[in-house]
RNA sequence: GCCGGCGUAGCUCAACUGGCAGAGCAGCUGAUUUGUAAUCAGCAGGUUGCGGGUUCGAGUCCCAUCGCCGGCUCCA
């Protein structure tokens, strides 16, 4: 028998099995990986006959990131032919593998809901069970035109007429067929570690402008108890969602009836912010940052004057003052430029930096407010710099090492994007080359990782992205670095220079934590609400074994305050245990005992936050060991105050 | 904004096909005076998101609206 591996026709003896085909003809990173295999455990069976009528080699190591994704799409194909034998007349669309499983798009008469999950997953057994072969067939565009036409399937064929090849693939499962470029598993036996898991619309195409289709997620792994384990972290996930920690903290809430996507901050949580927001400021002014505030409230012309008005008015709110239209601000840059405006500057007075953690207001829809991390009002770490252009290369790498000492300091892992112009825009190309180089050009010199994002640039300018990672894998935009040819021009800014003349001077808008709000809800879910010592809200709790040491408790709350701790004290009715489990749920990382013993040496007895327990030691040893540990970021956390 | 799901006490959730709104936790009060993750008892807690409609009767069915959740689109 003939079969094609990657692309290389191979001569395989008829009856022979996995194995031999692994070794006939090997090329392509997944048959490697299955060879890999064979010595350790893996669902791939070497024993099993390769399976008649199909052209791919009937191996794969579904435990290999490749063969994980194959499995997945492939499921994703099983699923469709459930679907569509269960539900007769729904037509198919697409179905890839994404991140963590796969999904598959439906038009369906009826949108489908998690109550049929239930059926789907039978059905979908059943065709796992049978172990269905997947059987790859060629066919010219025009016979697969007729062939999707004939079926009804239009989606197929629009996809089909998008298609640039002349011939095209398909791939047959127990009856259905989809137009497919594969590859897919031998056979749907490999199938078995299967779960679907939510339901959601989704544009044909992406395109608001299309039909709403149905789309069904769902995941595969290679056995059960890899699922297992990812439907787990999909638990873990959940239960350190930083809106549920929001409200057991105590740290914020939302009253969505009266201001819904804006925070209303309770005392711990405006606590955390503050130290950071102090935190921040003192950093800033480190390196050379002056800190400024503009109004909330500009007037409309300014916001025409520089495009807002033109490229962004419908997520800005208005109002209007003594019958003249004002705009709430949706970000700082135009009081930065007027106070920059505000006086002749010099060549040698560049390169300015304005500071402001800025509160902006921006009126997002509806749909894609999530907590802390989309909200309409929120407050950015944001600065502007504005510095001659031979500068400029200097100062995005100044703003880099900020971004990488923060990111450092907070124990993320960050990705770096650099995002082109995009089709909404103003200024020249020449503007727009210039400052794209700019933003390379700083990368490379600092010799940092970055991925180009084609046509992802704000509408005056092209940025560099940054994206951290959480403890749980998940990405979130923060940082954005943007250069800024335009702003200057419009709002006519210069400098004299040295000659005398008057020159323009760019303008790099940046933040690093991007919005304050957005970064607490991170933090909050990257440490599962254990803040670290110097953020935590409460630092330290004392705890009474009975009334009897009441009032030394008070005392030892009180000097451990003077000495800097943020402590506070439970002098309730209840016993120890009791006590200190709720000092343990609140994640308070320092619980202090006091019972008799205490009281007599005048001492107590130090509980960390993982349990362990430290003994007895006197109020000043105590606090100092907490406020080593709350300095512990600012001296040896791998802060780099260095401005190269 | 779009598709789907949902909205019952501060929180987590009950209430069969329409038939007297309930429990645990949290809270408050009292008893208890306790040694490192939950002492016991009692009390209080509600216009079932809001507004209409159907019905003898609506938490439950219908319409509208606000909001939330999961996605999509968007995101300076």
């Amino acid at each position: 028998m003939r079969i094609t591996v990657e692309g290389n026709a191979v001569e395989i003896p008829d009856g022979a099995t996995c194995a031999v085909a692994l070794k006939a003809g090997l090329s392509g990173k997944r048959f490697k990986a299955a060879l890999a295999a064979r010595t350790g455990e893996t669902l791939l069976d070497l024993s099993a006959p390769v399976p008649q009528g199909s052209e791919e080699l009937a191996a794969v190591d579904i435990e290999s990131p490749e063969g994980l994704e194959i499995l997945r799409h492939s499921t994703a194909h099983i699923m469709a032919c459930a679907v569509q034998r269960l539900f007769p007349g729904v037509k198919v669309t697409i179905g890839p593998a994404i991140d963590k499983g796969f999904y598959y798009d439906f038009d369906a008469p009826r949108p489908f809901t998690p109550d049929d999950f239930e059926a789907i997953e039978a059905e979908m057994r059943k065709i796992v069970a049978v172990g269905e072969p997947f059987t790859r067939r060629e066919m010219s565009r025009d016979e697969a035109l007729r062939f999707f036409g004939e079926k009804g399937e239009s989606y197929k064929v629009e996809l089909i007429q998008f298609l640039e090849a002349d011939r095209v693939s398909l791939y047959d499962l127990a009856g259905f067929t989809d137009l497919c470029r594969g590859p897919h598993l031998p056979h749907a036996g490999f199938a078995k570690a299967v779960k679907l898991l939510s339901v959601a619309g989704a544009y044909w195409r992406g395109d608001e402008k299309n039909k709403m289709l149905s789309r069904i997620y769902g995941t595969a792994f290679a056995d059960e108890v890899e699922l297992k384990k990812y439907l787990h972290h999909l638990e873990e996930a959940k239960r350190r969602d930083h809106r549920k920690l929001g409200r057991e903290l105590d740290l914020f809430d939302f009253h969505e009836d009266v201001a819904p996507g804006m925070v209303f901050w309770h005392p711990k949580g405006m606590m955390v912010r503050t130290i950071l927001e102090d935190f921040l400021r003192k950093e800033h002014l480190k390196r050379g940052y002056e800190l400024v505030q503009g109004p909330q409230l500009l007037r409309r012309e300014l916001w025409e004057k520089s495009g807002h008005y033109a490229n962004y008015r419908e997520n800005m709110y208005f109002t209007e003052i003594e019958g003249d239209a004002y705009g709430i601000k949706p970000m700082n840059c135009l009081a930065h430029m007027l106070i920059y405006g505000s006086h002749i500057r010099s060549y040698r007075d560049l390169p300015v930096r304005y500071a402001e953690l800025g509160v902006v207001h921006r009126h997002e829809m509806s749909g894609v407010l999530h907590g802390l991390l989309r909200v309409r009002q929120f407050t950015q770490d944001d600065a502007h710099i504005i510095c001659r252009p031979d500068q400029l290369e200097d100062e995005i790498v100044g703003v880099m090492g900020l971004v990488r000492d923060l990111f450092n300091l907070f124990g993320f892992t960050y990705r770096i994007g650099v995002a082109t112009r995009p089709e909404k825009s103003i200024g020249t190309d020449e503007a727009w080359e210039l400052a794209t180089n700019a933003l390379i050009q700083a990368l490379e010199k600092r010799g940092i990782p970055f991925q180009i994002n084609e046509g992802d640039g704000a509408f005056y300018g092209p940025k560099i992205d940054g994206r951290v990672t959480d403890s749980l894998d998940r990405e979130w935009q923060c940082s954005t670095i943007q250069c800024d040819f335009t702003l200057p021009e419009r709002f006519d800014l210069h400098y004299v220079a040295e000659s005398g003349e008057r020159l323009r001077p760019v303008m790099v808008h940046r933040a690093i934590l991007g919005s304050l709000e957005r970064f607490v809800g991170i933090l909050i879910e990257h440490c599962a609400g254990a803040f670290p010592t110097w953020l935590a809200p409460v630092q330290a709790r004392v705890v009474t074994v009975t009334d009897a040491q009441e009032s030394f408790a008070r005392e030892a709350r009180d000097a451990l305050k003077q000495m800097g701790v943020r402590a506070e004290a439970d002098l309730r009715n209840e016993k120890l245990g009791y006590k200190v489990r709720a000092a343990q749920l609140e994640k308070i990382p320092y619980i202090l005992v006091i019972g008799d013993k205490e009281l007599e040496s005048r001492s107590v007895n130090v509980r960390l936050r993982n349990g362990e327990t430290l003994g007895a030691k006197s109020l000043e040893e105590t606090a100092g060991l907490i406020l080593a540990d709350s300095d512990q970021p600012f001296k040896q956390g791998g802060m780099h105050y260095r401005f190269s």
